[in-house]
DNA sequence: TTCAAAATCACCCGAAAGTATGAAGGCAAT
DNA sequence: ATTGCCTTCATACTTTCGGGTGATTTTGAA
């Protein structure tokens, strides 16, 4: 629509500019020279019109200036479970529960009594976890899946 | 020094031009209608330059694309001890160092090791610390700790 | 100075936790 | 069907923890 316009513009321009010459050189015809300053009066004008032209109708260079954003997650309001650690542990749905609950304080009995399951399995569970997090007492487990926000 | 150059090619060209047009003036001067051509031709070859120019030497017109990238960042160590909760357990000093290596996963003989006492002190502060935060065990103590935001 | 709390250490004992090993059933992928 | 992992449980053993009791020294407040 717009590229339409111009294109019309400048054909109008052009046909006014026909006529401004015949008129011009009605008049100027007497003078010597005349055809020079006729000619540059044309080249200047038109010199004019392509630079009007190449600016409105030039595609405007697209430049992506990337704003880095930075964003704070609130660790002491809403806890999101970090799942990449999670999954890097490779711990077992099992040994998540029996984790979450030493986190708690319970003892391995009572694990055990929560999870219906006996004394022997827990602790079963307890070692197993244990070697996968690389760490040798349920204190330090705890402590470890805080730092990596498993556990709140 | 490139603006220079591209004046000084304008003027080349323009100078070019008028030789081109004189000699054309001599060629197509039998022809009827050989005026409107000439003067076609000069208003496209300047429309065409006064294009170039513009192209070469206007401002690149710059279109900003402000793209956010979001950047995720642990919010780091925003902990303040719970002074008022602190008070109220009456810890001493030496309770609370116990029970900050506990919470680091710390066994007593490590704790021991690095409060340079015996593992029999800091069972005895243990103890002690147990009976002032009302719990049975270690990780009771800790997840109690952690609640009452004594401790990290 | 005296007194209470804190800090230190010791010994003992039972409970809980952790280590090592084995084994059986289930389930999913190959 | 074989393999690997999960889950379950068991036995036996060691280490750590927790509880009780008692003692000495230091220290700060009355």
């Amino acid at each position: 629509m717009l590229k339409y316009k111009h294109i019309l513009l400048y054909g109008f321009s052009l046909a006014m500019l026909l006529f401004l010459l015949k008129w011009l050189q009605l008049r100027f015809i007497i003078i010597d020279h005349a055809f020079e300053i006729y000619i540059g009066i044309i080249a200047a004008l038109f010199t004019g019109l392509g630079i009007w032209l190449a600016l409105k109708l030039a595609k405007p260079k697209v430049e992506k200036v990337i704003v880095e954003k930075e964003i704070y997650i609130e660790k002491g309001n809403g806890f999101t479970r970090n799942e990449r650690a999670l999954r890097q542990l490779n711990l077992s749905p099992r040994e998540l529960d029996v984790l979450e609950l030493m986190a708690a304080g319970l003892t391995n009995q009572e694990i055990a009594g929560r999870l219906f399951v006996s004394l022997n399995t827990v602790k079963t569970h307890s070692m197993n976890l244990f070697e996968k997090m690389d760490v040798a007492r349920r204190t330090q487990a705890v402590a470890k899946a805080r730092e990596l926000s498993i556990i709140p």
